[in-house]
RNA sequence: GGUGAGGUGCCUGAGAGGCCGAAAGGAUCAGUUUGCUAAACUGACGUACGGGAAACUGUACCGAGGGUUCGAAUCCCUCCCUCACCGCCA
């Protein structure tokens, strides 16, 4: 959530760095202002008035005590009527607070000054490509097939006990994903992050601290009966450990890791590339998230951004790295790093990984502040990244590693495996 | 699920209609003392919004929301949460 006063001294630029966004309601920018306006306006007034019966109901109870009752009384005789004054204007003002706050939701995070204009993914900018793609042989399958073939996964199980887009992982498929999980969490570890296991479930004021609602509604499993969500990410459970929280200057960066599943309704795809892994309603991930002075906010975004590629690196898999336009970024951000591994047998990018900074965006709402060096409380900076996502990640380790032998392990991930093919 | 207790500042914990943004202690920070550390002493020490160039100042906040009252942390109502014990269960 932008902040009023940001918006109200900046104006134009906001409305020129929406417009990168693709943001379709500019109105909403003056209407913020104005409302802000009356809302100021009319704390004011009420301010005052609360002001006078303060004192005069200090000066009652003082007369109460010193006897002078006939002049107590004369007082309040007087003091009944600006009740009714003081309540309307309250009303007024809660009316327009709302009002406002409805409005300043729906701003989407101004975009860094370095983000592309553009409405699509083919308007993203490739940074930068790394790693050799392979050439594989004449009967080289896409993952689902090799799934299929080396009992990996069972899609069909995952249809019987729940539905679609909810594997099952069997034999070497099932070790694999725990060897990669444990072996990005060693990674996670060695760069620094303290690890976390969190809850799976949160409630709806951590789904509004990291911006899931009300903007994602839809997106996100929901148990009614209780009023939780299941998480979309581990950003979720991770970032709002700190909601409401004022940290010391020497306690950032907060660096947290952590491996969840993650659960996504995506409600309206459909299509050929939501085939076998592409896309699920249930995935493991191991998410990174740091807390940090502002000032830093863009170099840990860097740092984060090598920390992913390295992980990519050591497993041999060729990626990219893009930086995406205002048009697909996401929600909350101000720049986000995609990074997207080939996958040899679809012939395909697939993104495995987006590392954001939402500078005060997220911190706004969550009021995550730390106390600056003048001691004034300041709000904090925050980004996350996922590092890694699993399942294309095995996409593109399967399509990409099979021989006509089996699908070779990389050397790294077999103290994990402890084997070293699939066959 | 049943029963009971309770939600006050960074923590412990007092306050039971006005003198309470809130005692006291601890923690923290600054200073004095000190060969160093410790101790002792002195002082500072919530957040948000508004007004002001600033000093400063107004308002709100004692789990949340309503109500009673000239006046509510304190009384009343509703809700939420936490803890303990019992039952059930991994």
């Amino acid at each position: 959530m932008l902040q009023v006063s940001y918006i109200r001294e900046n104006r134009d630029h906001v409305l020129e760095r929406l417009a990168v966004k693709n943001f379709k309601q500019p109105e909403l920018v003056d209407e913020v202002i104005k409302l802000d306006e009356q809302r100021r306006q009319t704390q004011g007034v009420v301010d005052d008035l609360k002001a006078q019966g303060n004192a005069s109901a200090k000066q009652i109870g003082h007369l109460m005590m010193t006897g002078k009752k006939e002049e107590a009384d004369a007082l309040k005789a007087q003091s009944s009527g600006w009740k009714e004054e003081i309540k309307t204007l309250e009303e007024q003002y809660s009316k327009i607070e709302e009002e406002l706050n409805q409005k300043l939701v729906t701003l989407p995070n101004l975009p860094h000054s370095s983000v592309p204009k553009g409405f699509v993914a083919e308007d993203n900018e490739v940074v930068l490509e790394n790693g050799q793609k392979p050439d594989l042989y004449a009967g080289a399958l896409p993952h689902w097939e090799l799934a299929a073939k080396y009992k990996l996964i069972d899609f069909e199980l995952g249809v019987k006990i729940t539905g679609a887009g909810f594997p099952v992982y069997t034999g070497k498929g099932a070790k694999l994903q725990r060897a990669l999980i444990a072996f990005f969490l060693d990674e996670a570890e060695k760069a620094g992050y303290d690890e976390m296991m969190l809850p799976l479930v949160v409630n709806e004021a951590s789904g509004f601290g990291t911006g899931q609602l009300p903007d994602k509604e839809g997106q996100m499993y929901y148990i009614g009966e209780d009023k939780l969500y299941l998480i979309p990410t581990a950003e979720v459970p991770i970032t709002n450990l700190y909601r409401d929280v004022i940290l010391k200057a020497d306690e950032l960066p907060v660096k947290n890791c952590g491996y969840t599943a993650c659960f996504r309704r995506e409600a309206g795809s459909y299509g050929a590339h939501v085939r076998g892994l592409n896309r699920l309603h249930q995935f493991d991930k191991v998410e990174i998230v740091q807390v940090v002075q502002p000032e830093t906010s863009y170099n840990v975004l860097e740092e984060m951004s090598t920390h992913v590629q390295s992980l990519l690196q050591k497993l041999g898999l060729p990626y990219r790295v893009l930086r995406l336009c205002g048009g697909d970024m996401s929600f909350g951000s101000a720049l986000t790093y995609d990074m997207e591994t080939w996958s040899a047998a679809q012939q395909r990018w697939l993104e495995v990984s987006s590392v954001s900074n939402f500078e005060t965006f997220q911190s706004n709402r969550l009021k995550l502040r730390f106390r600056n060096a003048e001691g004034k409380t300041q709000l904090a900076h925050t980004l996350n990244g996922s590092a890694l996502a699993l399942p294309r990640i095995v996409a593109t380790l399967l399509e990409n590693n099979q021989t006509e032998r089996g699908i070779k392990i990389p050397d790294i991930l077999v103290p994990y495996t402890k084997f070293e093919w699939i066959d």
